[in-house]
DNA sequence: CAACTTTTGGTTGACCCCCGTCAAAAGTGC
DNA sequence: GCACTTTTGACGGGGGTCAACCAAAAGTTG
């Protein structure tokens, strides 16, 4: 099959090789050549480009072979900067990154997004300004906002649909209103699916598919497959929360139904249970200090709802077959509980095919899966072939 | 955002523009320019050059607005045929079709795959010259192959791996011995994967996120996400029969796990149900003829089937959030029993949001979803614009 | 029915991009 | 210091694309 594809004369702009240079290593004129299969001085015209645009820097000269050490180039991620937007039900962190999505400031603080959009992206715009005259950057220099909210969104078009617990920004165009201050491309997307994004580019990027699980006051999940976000029909895709347990009773839940995920295993659920023992919790936040200072009941809740994850995650294994699975979201701080759980009922539940080369292992992010993942889907339209063609 | 994307100045060759022409529609070499953003002169030196490979042909002219009426090209689905081969556990068929995957000549016989690869495709290989034959066609006008196979495949090789019920084909280079024949390229997928194509692009191609449910002697599922077969890490992504079945018993599964999806529904379990109800039913297809004959038992039987479907279905709709589920498989032609039984519960069990657009319906190919598949996935490849372009 | 309008179809020359080649530059090894 | 190796930038040729022009075909209008 190979043979056909040997020769295709397919013409490649600047972008498509700059891509391969947006890993951050240095590389030589001929290491390009050969890699993408142009003449040298093709790759000298391109590079010649891009470092006019600021985009990539010499690197220094690689050791030599015998003859003339090479020049070598990489990536300049200073060249612009992206704002990352991570808005969850109460609380709001937003980041000025670099094209690498190296965090360069940084806010973060409680903002009630049922407050609605006006207020909420009005303190968005103002401490968006401010990050960027505190990190010294221009107008002129931002290249894009990446924003993550709490709730379904339609992709395409950033707009929220039908979220439920922030029902005013129902089909609020979003991208349309941050572009009234800030006249740059807007990418919006679910927070969970930024978590994503994030935990993928900062820890696995050589891993096509890849499931991320927050476990937090309520439980969802973003998708990768084939290396790239799965979002489905109506940018509902990933929802864990509402799928029922096998054989976890019913307890009642906020969608209506009964025996959910969210209802039994979530933050919440297992502050409430323990909160009916007698014990002080009231929040997720609550169920993580308890385990930390040792307490044995909580320790147990927490395990219990690793089981009951895991019996559901074992289905999306079967279904999805990642290589890796990443739990992320508070109660995945409370120590190796929650994920010991949910090891135990995975590597049981699931085939071999599918579990012998599965991992399931906790965020590598310490909390800044969002941002990140807000920067990277910035950053990856800013920096798309097609974009980086049009820049010239 | 768009702005940047307005003028961005990447080359198109051939085989892009030859990709608007694959739905059969004729158009004008205007209709093209506008299309592409190309220049007429350049569309005209394409049409030339796709003409004089005879893969589009001239379809008339269109009615005049006022001036010359313009000639139209269309798509010439004659000009090659692809082999398109499903092997299934104790069945085979291959078909012979052209770049539209209609079928010119088809043969389909009992051949039991755990005969071995050498026996098995020494039959495709017979069969695939006696159909070339009497569809009066030469090995140069083959164009590819593409084969269905009763199990996991690593589709980038077309390797089986660790297949379940074909232990003797375990990381056999089935490309590589077709190849050996036909000198053509050779793509190779999971059975129910193909179903999934083929269902796809026969009936669904305006539908982006589609999930086939294969409901038969075992159970299976194959993934349509952004409008591509998503596959997983191994290949074994949309393995619905050993998920565990919420409140349905834990019926020991081959697989040695309890509780299995295929333990509970597949044909093979309503069979041995009814057969221990003392009803004659030893495989699925005898209980389609029960179903059909009228016997309330057996239509009972199939519509819990359905249920227990739909309760793992419900938790695929929530995390794959499809347009549309097709269902197939040889249970599925008994009536709307089955059908009816999933129905009940997904639209019961998932959320609003997911559902409000959710069409579940059955297949539409009569059981030709399989060779449609494969036919398809080989004329994918054969026509991708990389091809084209090589093929000139 | 003839002239005009409209639209398509084909051709040509200019331009741009990409590729090969070549000589100069910069190091290495003897 | 010299021969050899490798990189680098420059130059000319070739292929493809575009814009423009002209011719042809059909419909419209008087």
């Amino acid at each position: 099959m190979e043979e056909l594809l040997k020769f295709a004369p397919r013409p490649t702009g600047a972008g498509d090789m700059f891509q391969m240079l947006r890993d951050g290593q240095p590389r030589t004129r001929a290491d390009l050549a050969t890699a993408t299969g142009q003449a040298r001085s093709t790759i000298a015209a391109r590079i010649d480009l891009l470092m006019s645009a600021g985009l990539i820097a010499p690197a220094g000269e690689a050791t030599s072979t015998g003859g003339r050490p090479p020049a070598t180039f990489a990536f300049n991620p200073r060249a612009k900067v992206v704002l990352a937007v991570d808005l969850g039900a109460t609380h709001a962190r937003i980041a000025l990154t670099d094209l690498a999505s190296q965090v360069l400031a940084e806010t973060n603080a409680p903002l009630a997004i049922a407050d609605g959009p006006r207020a909420v992206l009005g303190w968005v715009v103002e401490n968006g300004d401010k990050l960027l005259a505190t990190a010294e950057r221009g107008e002129s220099e931002l290249a894009g906002v990446g924003v993550g909210l709490p709730g379904p969104v339609e992709h395409s078009t950033g707009h929220p649909i039908m979220p439920p617990i922030m029902p005013a920004w129902d089909d609020v165009d979003v991208p349309g209103i941050l572009r009234r201050h800030f006249d740059v491309p807007v990418l919006v997307d679910n927070d969970v699916n930024i978590m994503a994004l994030g935990e993928h580019r900062a820890a696995w990027q050589t891993v096509d598919n890849l499931l991320f699980v927050k476990v937090a006051t309520g439980i969802g999940s973003g998708i990768i497959a084939d290396s790239a976000l799965r979002r489905g029909a109506q940018g509902a895709a990933g929802d864990l929360g509402h799928v029922a347990v096998a054989g976890a009773g019913d307890a009642p839940c906020r969608c209506g139904n009964h025996g959910c995920l969210e209802a039994v295993a979530s933050g919440q659920a297992v502050a409430d249970r323990l909160a009916a023992q007698g014990l002080d919790a009231r929040r997720s936040a609550d169920v993580v200090q308890l385990v930390r200072s040792g307490d044995l009941t909580a320790s147990a809740a927490v395990r219990q709802a690793g089981r009951d994850i895991g019996t559901v995650l074992a289905a999306c294994v079967s279904m999805l077959n990642p290589s890796v699975i990443v739990i992320g979201g508070i109660l995945a701080e409370a120590g190796e509980h929650l994920i010991a759980g949910i090891r135990e009922v995975v590597y049981r539940r699931s085939l071999p095919l599918a579990t012998q080369h599965l991992r399931i292992v906790t965020s590598q992010t310490r909390g800044e899966a969002g941002v990140l993942g807000a920067s990277a889907m910035a950053v990856d339209h800013v920096l798309s072939p097609a974009s980086i063609d049009a820049l010239i």
